[in-house]
DNA sequence: AAGTGGTCTAGACCACTAA
DNA sequence: TAGTGGTCTAGACCACTTT
């Protein structure tokens, strides 16, 4: 029989008090010194025994104020709704706001920034540009749940395309079909999910801890000739959203 | 100006050989103690500038052996690829080996396990059923890539429908038109997607380090009737895959 | 003023991997 | 056998939050 690192069996019995409800979520855990005394370890040990909580998703740190079990609440990000019974007849092109109010909470501040740049390789991929010649308008968003930020929307057009239109402009109220009536018409989006860590940026932008993961959700709208014609990439923290599709099979 | 943290500074450095190529995937990082002799920090320093990667998510650790650059090559799983043009005809229901194959990879093995349990919780609430009354037949996979674990995906079923039926043997050859047969004709699915970090024990089912996030995949099949038939859960490393959806608009 | 997490040092022993 | 990461101790100073 192996004996078990005295920091893992700590970690382990603080864990199943979180599970077992005895520290709820929003509750504070006890301090390093509090564990090191408590198990008669050096304050490193204690640490080390925190931090693993920490890598397990089960606490954030908040410096100098201690750690807090986190809650796991997520509000629903509907992402296609199309031919649901209860559709109540959104287009799910900016289900973003009324999702997030039908939860109860407000998400009706936005930082918008508008800006003409050369795009990224994996942009001018994604939209069959080239990267040495085209420019792509980009519309950064970062959107707000109860004034606190919950993710960040950034949306590519080919500045080509969008030259002289509101989408062009840092206007807040543009609608969706302004690329419908220059000539492209979207039929079809696809979106690429993936899970990665925030890189120390977006933590920032995002204002989340470390050892809280993101999705990256790539969408890519297309018209009927199959032309991608606007690329929107979300950072989405871990703990912010469920995301959610209805396929008909 | 704020003098920076070293540990920082390191990890800021090392990070930069990473995103500039200095450091390609899949090489070793510099040991500890050689960053230690490298910047003058002691060991502990050096250890937590690379364990800032790790939490980041550049690095694997393998103990005793060094720190990995990770590779961030991602597999694609469609999980509707249904009116796309380019469409072949497949069932977007078991798409999985055909993604990974068509992808150059081997999907082939597969452990399977076959269980009737009573429904926990969340699964209960899902195929509406009762926790205290009902059963559910799980049949519970781990997915290989390659011979190596990829994905775990657990399988639920009202056990009073499959009773009797194939999907409640462990059986491997279990077609999906099974529930229809009996009655129950998936019309359409429900996919919800968390992104987490793992369990200790989903980080030893799929052979992934700490540091590694997971998204969590349910997919929910109703019935015309909406009637919840089948409800699929899957952990997928978050640098194993890229989960794709193809959307009407 | 007391308490917190963040950072840092200078040691130490261990089990295991690779040469 | 040399090198690696894993664990652990016993100190220390700092900036900031809460009381």
């Amino acid at each position: 029989m192996v004996e078990e690192p005295r920091m893992r069996h700590i970690a382990d019995e603080l864990r199943e008090q979180i599970e077992t409800g005895a520290l709820v979520p929003g509750a504070l855990m006890p301090s390093e010194p509090d564990v090191a005394r408590a198990y008669g370890v050096s304050r490193q040990t204690a640490r080390s025994a925190l931090q693993l909580l920490e890598q397990q998703g089960l606490v954030i740190v908040r410096p100098r104020r201690g750690r807090i079990v986190r809650s796991n609440k997520r509000l629903v990000w509907r992402l296609s709704e199309f031919e649901l019974p209860e559709n109540t007849g959104l287009a799910s092109s900016d289900a973003w706001e009324t999702d997030i109010e039908r939860q109860g909470h407000d998400p009706t501040r936005q930082d918008l920034e508008v800006e003409t740049i050369r795009p990224p390789q994996d942009i001018a991929t994604r939209l069959k540009l080239v990267p040495e010649r085209d420019l792509v308008v980009v519309r950064r968003r970062v959107r707000f749940i109860d004034s606190n930020p919950g993710i960040t929307s950034d949306d590519y057009f080919d500045e080509a395309i969008v030259r002289g239109t509101e989408l062009a402009a840092p206007a807040d109220t543009a609608r969706e079909d302004i690329l419908k009536e220059a000539g492209y018409e979207q039929i079809y989006d696809v979106d690429e999910i993936i899970t990665r860590m925030p890189t120390p940026d977006e933590a920032r932008r995002l204002a989340i801890g470390t050892g809280v993961p993101v999705a990256e959700l790539t969408r890519t709208a297309y018209t009927g000739e199959n032309k991608p014609v606007r690329v929107m990439v979300a950072i989405i923290p871990g703990d912010a959203l469920v995301l959610r599709y209805v396929i008909p099979t």
